[in-house]
DNA sequence: TCCATGTTTCCATTATCGTGGAAATGTCGA
DNA sequence: TCGACATTTCCACGATAATGGAAACATGGA
């Protein structure tokens, strides 16, 4: 994933109607929900909520596919996968540290070095 | 966590000179790097710098430390774990799913059925 | 074919964010 | 105490995003 492309998500993800839709489509799963039942949960009206999703689904987000007159979305998993890996990627110049193992604080080995002189 | 403060996480990482500090950060772990060489490695001016550090602060996303005339920033993995969390909260109703083992797509049990009468 | 229903596009207004020079603030070493 | 250096605050301008009503655009059923 580039710079540009997670630049992209994280902004989709970034409001507060986004956020609840996409989380409202992460807890229904692969099954979706259609447009007008998300607009109705959220009480978002069509206009809003169809620029939000477009948002949403442009960012590699939610994935869409007709139903008849409805069209259904649903959490892209693997996109907000990528986001996530692209985030903590190369975390702590590649070596296990807090980000992956957030327990095991003992010995960081290379990289948990102070600065140069840090001591406050 | 809740949904505001997720949303201005997500909105300081949304931009594209804060995420490259971000994963700067993240890739040099808890050390951290002063504020200035941040500056000097992505070409940012000082009040911009100074404008996107503060903005990742007031997310969460990052830990500042006074050493000397230096501001020493680092990544706050704490803060980008619980924001991940977040995003992947109540997944598909709690059933173990796509985002949490994205390969084991045999009889993805109560959670991957169709809509009522979705063919498309 | 025509109507009812679901969804998207159009559009203009409002609000918020990003930028970076200059000045202010804080800290160290002499 | 003073000068040098690191960082932040102030400020005003330009750019971009969010909103939602009305109209246009699909689609299925009668």
């Amino acid at each position: 994933m580039e710079t540009k492309h997670a630049v992209t998500a994280l902004s989709a993800l970034a409001h507060f109607s986004r956020l609840a839709i996409f989380r409202l489509l992460v807890a229904r799963g692969p099954q979706g929900i259609a447009a007008g039942e998300i607009g109705e949960q959220l009480a978002i009206p069509p206009a809003t909520l169809s620029f939000h999703l477009k948002e949403l689904h442009r960012a590699g987000l939610v994935t869409q596919r007709q139903n008849g007159r409805f069209v259904i979305y649903a959490a892209h998993f693997d996109g907000i996968g990528a986001l996530v890996a692209f985030l903590t990627e190369n975390c702590c110049g590649g070596n296990p540290c807090l980000a992956t193992k957030p327990r095991s604080r003992r010995a960081p080995a290379k990289h948990a070095r102070r600065t140069t002189s840090a001591k406050a």
